[in-house]
DNA sequence: TGAGTTTCAAACGGGCGGGA
DNA sequence: TCCCGCCCGTTTGAAACTCA
């Protein structure tokens, strides 16, 4: 892995540096990605250079985690690889005793073809030389006398059926030389009979060749031990005390480790507790998701209460885990249990445990989560488990960064926009037309503002009077935040507060001169006087903040009871009516965008913060709908207020 | 390695329905 | 009627892909 120093880099849109960095290849899949790219957060190149090297630091440190879980891996496959391998020989022959014996006889075959190494002498090298293959430790038995002395000790043992001791013998000088090559056709045998194909190169032939020769070596083999002490081994040919390369005895360091103990932090030092202001040590996955949802703000409270049905499950079904017991699979099994459980379940499933309501939906064929819910319950999982890598530091890697969700995005708007017919009928109806109907002043502005303005509901449940202002003649609504004083006590206060949609959906939105006809400044000008917070006073906010719950609800029933009862059309439905309107005018489509709040979908269509009010007030009057008759309506609106006025 | 382009994920804001 | 939570849309920035 190259260490060399990596440089910030800039792209040309951007005036950040970057960090970029290459994942080598035997990490990426513990990664996630080929490559490391994140902004470094500053157009200062000093600081984006010290930045870089920091970031640089902590990836190598990273990396050497992933091979430290790698290694673990390795030695568990290899192991259990060599394991299978002897116990099924055993079985075979009979005994362990019999399948150790055949396997150290074969050691010492296997080592006498090895012998056969050229000596300097033969290579036509003088004494002292380097020998070339030095890093094949045979040379260090080059020597022909000491060669012949193994031949006829081999020889010799075996003819007298004592072929295990000079196995044993063979396994004491290849651990010493850590010479790997002897176990190369057993290895490679255990390693197919456990279907996989490994070469010498592969990390996990030298693993499971080594903890071969561990067994081999350390098995009580009683006949062995006997006959040693009968036919001591010359020592000539005894195991040398020679050094070792450090990479040589790797293998009595790589512990079988945990995948997630490999990934814990070890580092824990007074000084991370006093800059973290709490105890650094270990977490469990639900004390993680508190620290998490106690460094929110108020305003994202809808948020963490979802989330918190993420991690509530997640324990459910795993209990409540140390963090660093977290792993991959068990975020795979969570989406799978997540895609089976029912969606809206009546009270007796959803009273059930997770599993229990997973098996009555598969018997009663119920109908199952979306994929998107699905989705965002990996997502409460997932940020859960990253706040543990960062600022936490329980773990090195979040086990759910890779796991992906299948449909997790919808292609389609669920939502349908309303027919000419549909439109006729509500806004016929005596509700609109009745100046008389006991129907909400509110409800009445709502559905008036609807399919002329674009807003959605919330933006319209949060005007204050003083949104509705006039410049130049044109009047508009302007939906914006609250000041940033007016957020932060609300902030402090535990209360959320008054925010849009999305940056773009702040805008100003030129009112239809049907509204202002049917006389909506009056009514604005009534909550002004009467000093109203908010220009629908009769809204009332949930839980959350939102203010247009009941409305929207309530809107929705009464549009059932007129008959439009496609579970589609609702009353975000207003939206797409006006959308489909806007297109029949001559519209361009990046003033419908600014009208509705989206924010255009490429570089070239954007306006900037925005567009002239007098373009959008001219946009907003292009739209009509042909199969309304607003007369009916606009008189009813006047007769309304001007009741009020009397009152 | 750098940069243009595309895709994906996070973090919301919001609409809606079931059920107590 | 209200609460809970499912579900969807949007934007932004990160990540991935691709090519030079």
């Amino acid at each position: 892995m190259s260490t060399r120093l990596i440089s910030p880099l800039k792209r040309k849109n951007s005036s950040q540096y970057w960090f970029r960095m290459i994942v080598p290849p035997r990490y990426r899949e513990q990664v996630g990605k080929a490559e490391i790219k994140q902004s470094l957060g500053t157009d200062d190149l000093g600081e984006a250079r010290r930045l870089c090297a920091a970031r640089q630091h902590d990836w190598l440190k990273k990396f050497e985690l992933i091979e430290l879980e790698l290694k673990a891996r390795d030695t568990l496959v290899g192991t259990e690889a060599i394991d299978g391998y002897l116990n099924r020989l055993s079985v075979e022959l009979g005994s362990m005793d019999r399948a150790i014996s055949y396997e150290l006889e074969g050691i010492a075959l296997a080592e006498a073809d090895h012998l056969e190494c050229l000596s300097l002498e033969d290579l036509g090298l003088k004494p002292g030389d380097s020998h070339p293959l030095l890093g094949n430790p045979y040379p260090a038995y080059r020597d022909s006398a000491t060669q012949a002395l193994i031949h006829s000790r081999r020889d010799a043992l075996t003819a007298i059926r004592k072929g295990a001791l000079s196995g044993k013998e063979a396994v004491e000088r290849a651990l010493h030389l850590d010479f790997l090559s002897v176990t190369q056709s057993t290895v490679e045998e255990a390693f197919e009979a456990a279907g996989f194909r490994v070469d010498q190169n592969d990390a996990r032939f030298a693993i499971a060749a080594r903890y071969l020769l561990d067994r081999l070596n350390e098995y009580p083999l009683k006949e062995a031990e006997e006959m040693r002490a009968s036919w001591p081994t010359p020592a000539s040919i005894a195991a040398r005390t020679v050094p070792i390369a450090p990479q040589a005895k790797a293998h009595n360091q790589t512990e079988p480790a945990s995948a997630a103990s490999a990934g814990t932090a070890a580092y824990d030092s007074p000084l991370r507790q006093r800059i973290m202001g709490m105890p650094t040590g270990a977490m469990t996955i639900s004390q993680v998701y508190e620290d998490w949802a106690a460094k929110q703000p108020a305003s994202a409270r809808k948020l963490c209460d979802e989330w918190r049905v993420s991690i509530r499950r997640f324990v459910e079904l795993f209990g409540d885990i140390d963090v660093v017991d977290v792993n991959r699979d068990m975020i795979i099994d969570f989406r799978e249990a997540m895609a089976r459980l029912p969606t809206r379940p009546k009270k007796h499933v959803a009273c059930l445990p997770l599993l229990d309501q997973i098996d009555v939906a598969r018997d009663q064929d119920l109908p199952l989560l979306a994929g998107a819910t699905i989705g965002k319950l990996v997502t409460g999982l997932r940020v859960t488990l990253e706040h543990a890598v960062d600022p936490l530091r329980l773990i090195a890697f979040n086990p759910g960064s890779t796991v992906k969700v299948k449909g997790a995005k919808s292609e389609v708007d669920a939502r349908l926009p309303f027919t000419p017919d549909e439109l006729n009928i509500i806004y016929s109806d005596d509700m609109r037309t009745d100046p008389h109907a006991s129907f909400p002043d509110s409800y009445f502005w709502l559905l008036m503002l609807a399919p002329l303005s674009g807003m959605r509901i919330e933006e319209m449940g949060k005007l204050r009077p003083q949104n509705i202002r006039c410049e130049k003649g044109i009047w508009y609504a302007s939906i914006e935040r609250d000041s940033r004083r007016k957020r932060k006590a609300e902030d402090a206060a535990g209360i959320a507060n008054k925010g849009a949609k999305t940056s773009s959906s702040y805008r100003d939105v030129a009112l239809h001169w049907v509204i202002i006809e049917a006389g909506f400044l009056g009514y604005v000008e009534k909550q002004r006087q009467a000093r109203q917070e908010w220009l629908f006073p009769d809204l009332e906010a949930d839980q959350y903040g939102n203010r247009t719950k009941k409305a929207s609800r309530d809107l929705i029933k009464h549009l059932r009871r007129l008959g439009i009862t496609d579970q589609e059309k609702v009353f975000h439905s207003f939206r797409h009516s006006m959308r489909r309107a806007c297109r029949h005018t001559s519209m361009k489509e990046e003033v419908a965008d600014l009208l509705a709040g989206h924010a255009p979908d490429s570089v070239g269509r954007k306006y900037g913060a925005g567009a002239e009010l007098n373009v959008l007030h001219k946009a907003v009057n292009m739209i009509e709908y042909e199969s309304l008759n607003w007369a009916p309506v606009i008189a009813a609106a006047k007769t309304r207020m001007a009741k009020h006025k009397t009152v």
